[in-house]
Formats: C-alpha cells, structure tokens, sequence
DNA sequence: AACCCGTTCAACCGCACCCAC
DNA sequence: TGTGGGTGCGGTTGAACGGGT
C-alpha cells in the first residue's frame, strides 16, 4: 500500500517545461523564496505538480547552477567520491559547487562509466577487470552485497579497513575526510544518527577505533555498513 | 531524403526520511 | 506515540538530437 498521489496526476501538465512556465517559478521563487512547494503551482499560476516545481527549480533553473561541462577537476572529483561512497550523488554533487545530483548521475551514466569500462576498471569497484575476475574466482560463498555503495562486507574485519583505508596521509584521503567529516558533523549536530546506532559496526571491527571515529570514516560507508550489519542479524 | 541507432539529459517515479501536529 | 504531508534521493524513462548508412 503506498501513498496516495501528491497531486491529480491525470490533470497537471507533464512533459518539457516552456519558457513561459520557467518565467513564472522564477518570478514566484523572487517574490516568496523557496517552500512549500506543493502550494507552488497554485501561487505560481502553473497546471504542474509541486514536485515537478521543485524539480525544475533546483535542476535547471537555480540561479547558482553551471550549465557548462565538466572539469577534468570535476571530473577527478566524482570518480574519487564515487570510489570510496558509490552512488551518492547528492553527497558527491555537494563538493562540486554549482552541480546538482541529476547532473553528476547523468554525468557519471554517460561519460565516466564507458570512460572506466574503456580502460579495462570495473565502474562498480574501480578495480581493474582482471583483479575483479581473480577475486571472483576466490570466493566460496555468496557476498553481502549492499546494491547501492556497492560494499562487500565479509565477516572480517580486515576486509572493512582494506575497503576503506582513510587513515593513511595521502591528498586523496584527505580530501575524503574532509568530505566525510562534514557530513558526520552535520548528522551528529542535527541527533540524525546516534553513536548506538553505528556502534554494532564499530565494536565488531577492530580496525575502527572510536576515539578517532568522527575523523576516519564516513556517514556514508558507516550507515551502509550498519544496515548490512542489521541484515545480516535477522 | 529517409531511416536506424546510439547518446544525452530533462523529467518522472517511487520510496524513505523528517517533522509538525 | 502515531500519522500524514513535505521533501530529498537514486533509479529509470523517453524525447530530442546527431551521426552513419
């Protein structure tokens, strides 16, 4: 049983927005900001759904946004985050100022993964084919899988701190922790997440040391962690 | 010119989460 | 504490476009 639709789908107008449309979110975000976007298209004069407004607003029309290609910077940028969080292209779009989710999604399904799979690395581990092959090759049982970050998580721990290995100096991981240090500081701050809650990962990997857990590790990897954590109790 | 096919990306969908009541 | 509405997010779709034949 799933929610009741937001709007009367079969009378808002679905499809490409016109410039007459866009003129009129612009002219309503101008005059009363952002918010409620359910009541938007009512005060707006538009026959869309709110959602579709909110949408269109923060993909396209965002005063703020980048229309241009990506960076080679850009670029390094995603393939790094994607690398070590997977597709969480929210969290990868915050670091790219002006980029919105859609943009490095599509991004990244477009370009970057044939770039990837043209160099023989597998997009979904960043290892290259051969490596994945052999690996595959070696396993006896079936993984854990998490679909969305793509982790694989054995019953071992060293497995968890080869998968993630934040602790070492290099540009790169710092770069990673100062990403994964924002975002903890933000959910911590905001009570979203609390420590019992990333514990049952913590105290079955040694590797982690929760003294230093809010500079060595991320929301992301934790959370995903957790949840297979969970899974795997049921 | 017409058709086919691959690529791109704006837009949609459904689910999960958050928060006010 | 439970519920419902609003919002955020990731996956998917499909129209538009361009290049090849």
């Amino acid at each position: 049983m799933g929610r009741p639709p937001c709007c009367d789908k079969a009378n808002v107008k679905r499809g490409p927005w016109t410039a007459e449309e866009d003129a009129k979110i612009l002219a309503y975000v101008a005059t009363h900001g952002i918010g409620n976007w359910t009541l938007v298209p009512q005060k707006a004069g538009l026959n869309r759904c709110g959602k579709s407004c909110r949408l269109r607003w923060t993909n396209y029309l965002r005063p703020d946004l980048k229309h241009d290609n990506f960076t080679p910077q850009e670029e390094e940028c995603i393939l790094e985050l994607h690398k070590t969080i997977g597709s969480r292209w929210s969290l990868i779009a915050k670091q790219l100022p002006g980029r919105t989710d859609n943009d490095v999604k599509n991004y990244w399904n477009t370009k970057l993964k044939k770039k990837l799979v043209n160099m023989g690395i597998d997009p979904v581990t960043h290892k290259p084919f051969a490596q994945v092959f052999a690996e595959y090759g070696k396993i006896s049982g079936l993984p854990i899988q998490n679909a969305r970050n793509h982790i694989c998580l054995p019953n071992n721990t060293t497995e968890i701190s080869r998968q993630f290995p934040f602790s070492s100096g290099t540009p790169h991981d710092k770069f990673v922790h100062k990403i994964m240090n924002d975002q903890l500081q933000e959910n911590y701050s905001t009570q979203k997440y609390s420590f019992s809650e990333v514990s049952p990962l913590i105290s079955s990997a040694t590797s982690f040391d929760p003294t230093v857990f809010s500079s060595s590790s991320s929301y992301a990897s934790v959370q995903s962690q957790v949840r297979v954590n969970f899974t795997y109790d049921h």
